[in-house]
DNA sequence: ATCAATACCGAAAACGTTTTCGAAAATACC
DNA sequence: GGTATTTTCGAAAACGTTTTCGGTATTGAT
């Protein structure tokens, strides 16, 4: 039972290659006769056409590459969402890559998809990332590119991104409207452009509010987990047991602050107050509930996608295009962590 | 800047495009000289096989479909980590389609992944799936498939999957070796034969421990949401105060169970015990740490794509294949709800 | 030097589609 | 009926690779 080609069409019917697959286009220069009976037969032994074929003559693939850091995570497990439905609606498929927040990984991993000949990468960086080469590499080859949310600010490529400065700033200024005084920062690794941009939103907050800022109350991740929450919750504890609010990272590391506080009984919001990031399902199902930014996953995924395809357009039509970078909305949620 | 081809290569060191192919594929019969030059200029032209071309000529893409009924969520998100892992570690890669747990979206996607011609398709089946007919073609096209978790008994393929029926009878006997005598079960819906086979698990582990099964004690979710497990705990307070146990089909409605419980000052474990179902991230996060059942999401991945490989060789060496279930083992995880 | 065996190379077909361009057939016009 | 125009069709090239098979060129043996 082999496949059905336009060839077999076109010899049950006795007609040339060339008409059949213009009857299946629409091409204009078919007759109605000929057209209707190419239809038929092909619905009736259910014709697909061979997409290798396809592949090779129109040197597209209708596919995409897709390389985040991890899938089991719940923002980007979200903006996948996003990115798979739009491509779909438009016809595209989605291989997802990780790079498990390795730039070798990475770097690996966009080799596979241009080798693959994909129509165009979306991608978020991986926290190791600083080196550009193979990022630029992707530009070189004119492959359609887009980044989210971990971007590089070097690399000229449309982007969709938060305005992570901003949402930290209003996380951070929301604690202070809740009266606090003295306000920890749990912050994300040395190098992602959006850790440095929430450090700074948070700097930037308490100047504002003539609070001094004390880099003794700034604690690192190196690898934003629960776990890390627990040990940086017990420090500030130790270290400074007068803070009054913390804001963290993303709600992965809170949920491990609150986690300790729970254990040793310290009370949330009353003693301390706590802010977290992302908007992850669990903040609002721990106790108590965690107040903290609402990020638009899904639509990341959704408007990265369609920023790429306009570029993918622009290229099949040989037309000009200028990069755009699209800032999405971000909105505290106010939860009990901090009422 | 055009792509390098077999043919560029050939011109410029004069010799035919034969040679080259087999000098870059290690064939015997091309002298070491010649198949150094090659070489050379190849890696210094950094040439990539033009892939659409590899996939017309060998008729194989080294792409693999996988449909699941949703990518965010834990167990899914962390079975597509185990199958992308193996998958590349095997040179393929993997195109991801959602069926949202609708059997209409479901069909379409496998006609997609079918018309784009992947070398094998992994699937979990939405629950909505009682009609078997897209499945069998893609039998009766010989496409390797490989189902995981939700399966249907009826498709004769390989297949990777827990038992679920003794790990449900083993999680309610764990609930009446802590000295739990009325037991309840929120269950999952009609259809997915892992719902039934969990809730033929609790109604044996009743029968064998002799206390009598009363279908009132048995609650059906519909969407499986946290939602759900917070309303079926006020249903079961009200109807049946004296239950000192629940069975819960998974985790995410066991949490919904245990906040209502927490808003509505009832203690667990001391005056109900629940047990859950998947050991979904968030289970030891929560207050109380909720016991369990581990369920090996990533190793299913994991086997789901080794057994496609074997199906997706036997076919390319047109050698005789026959279809394996891979039982994967479970355990009970022992937390504060059942202590 | 002759013959056989081996080493090396290339022509050509094939994979199945899309699209250009010219030719043939049908229709229109006078 | 003859010419001009429009419809309709098909040959052929192209996309870039893989692989078969036959043909030289080279080596070795005698």
């Amino acid at each position: 039972m082999r496949d059905i080609t336009l060839k077999q069409i076109a010899e049950t019917l006795g007609i040339s290659i060339t008409t059949v697959s213009k009857a299946l286009k629409n091409y204009p220069d078919v007759s109605p006769k000929t057209r209707k009976s190419v239809l038929d037969l092909a619905t009736s032994l259910s014709y697909t056409p061979n997409s290798f074929a396809v592949n090779l003559r129109t040197k597209e693939s209708r596919t995409i590459g897709l390389i985040i850091p991890e899938v089991v995570h719940h923002f980007f497990s979200s903006v996948i969402n996003g990115i798979i439905d739009e491509a779909e609606k438009n016809g595209y498929l989605v291989i997802i890559l990780q790079s498990n927040e390795s730039l070798e990984l990475e770097k690996k991993q966009v080799e596979l998809l241009m080798n693959k000949r994909v129509d165009g990468i979306i991608m978020s960086l991986s926290n190791e990332s600083n080196n550009d080469e193979h990022i630029k590499e992707i530009i070189r080859k004119e492959v359609p590119f887009v980044m989210f949310d971990k971007i590089s600010k070097l690399i000229p490529c449309s982007k969709v991104i938060i305005n992570d400065q901003k949402a930290a700033f209003n996380a951070v200024e929301h604690l202070i409207q809740k009266g606090c005084k003295k306000i920890a920062h749990i912050r994300g690794p040395v190098n992602p452009q959006n850790a440095i941009d929430r450090f700074l939103g948070y700097k930037k907050a308490l100047e504002k509010n003539n609070i001094p800022f004390d880099p003794k109350l700034v604690y690192t991740c190196k690898n934003v987990t629960f776990e890390e929450g627990k040990e940086f919750a017990q420090q500030i504890i130790n270290e400074h047991p007068d803070v009054d609010g913390i804001f963290i990272i993303t709600d992965l590391v809170a949920v491990g602050v609150l986690a300790y506080f729970n254990e040793i009984q310290i009370k949330v919001p009353n003693q301390i107050k706590i802010i977290g990031f992302s908007n992850w399902f669990m903040s609002q199902v721990i106790t108590p509930k965690l107040s903290t930014v609402d990020q638009p996953s899904f639509e990341m995924g959704v408007q990265s996608f369609a920023l790429l395809l306009e570029e993918i357009n622009a290229k099949k039509e040989v037309a000009s295009f200028t990069t755009r970078t699209i800032e999405l909305e971000t909105s505290i949620i106010e939860r009990e962590s901090t009422l």
